[in-house]
DNA sequence: AACTATTTATAAGA
DNA sequence: TTCTTATAAATAGTT
């Protein structure tokens, strides 16, 4: 990366930190996508930078995605799951956390 | 990448699009690990395959990792988030998904 | 599973 | 913050 390798550990300036943060979270979120369209992946990614910021990422709606693929039960499994996670971000979003 | 630039579209083939999956969460699932520890992140990293097969990475106990940033309400609103998504995931491991 | 030619991501600098 | 660019890292196609 960059201009010489690093090394994985904490970054101890808050300025540069956040910079990376920034940085990295594009790219990962760049790479959650792109499986999503190459092998007809479902991805949810949910981050929080070291100073609370919440982002997200969440592929589109699960049961159009696997419903050739799964029985019945198994999709009400995953619907219940996607159910109570945008649940859960909802009210994390209201404390605008 | 590789040999060659690709475009991002589905992949026909069954066994191209699975190894092509395996390669990339294994990448991703790097790419996620690297903020929690160089920007001190919270990351929540949930896949299928277009097969069904379930992954995941969470990053360490979200309000330690939090502590020192947040205030109580907040840390509260994520242990309710980690809990609801810890729920969720046991169900559709119990499903065998 | 391993290799490797290329593309892609990105750390540091501007 | 946004752009550049030198270098490290990821990976598609091949073996």
């Amino acid at each position: 990366m960059g201009r010489g390798k690093i090394e994985i550990k904490k970054i101890e300036n808050a300025t540069n930190r956040q910079v990376t943060y920034s940085k990295r979270r594009n790219g990962l979120f760049k790479k959650a996508q792109e499986p999503t369209v190459l092998c007809d992946a479902k991805v949810s990614l949910i981050m929080f930078s070291s100073i609370g910021k919440f982002h997200e990422f969440l592929s589109p709606n699960i049961s159009q995605r696997m419903g050739g693929d799964l029985n019945e039960l198994n999709i009400k499994e995953l619907q219940a799951l996607e159910a109570k996670m945008n649940s859960s971000l909802l009210a994390i979003r209201e404390r605008n956390v």
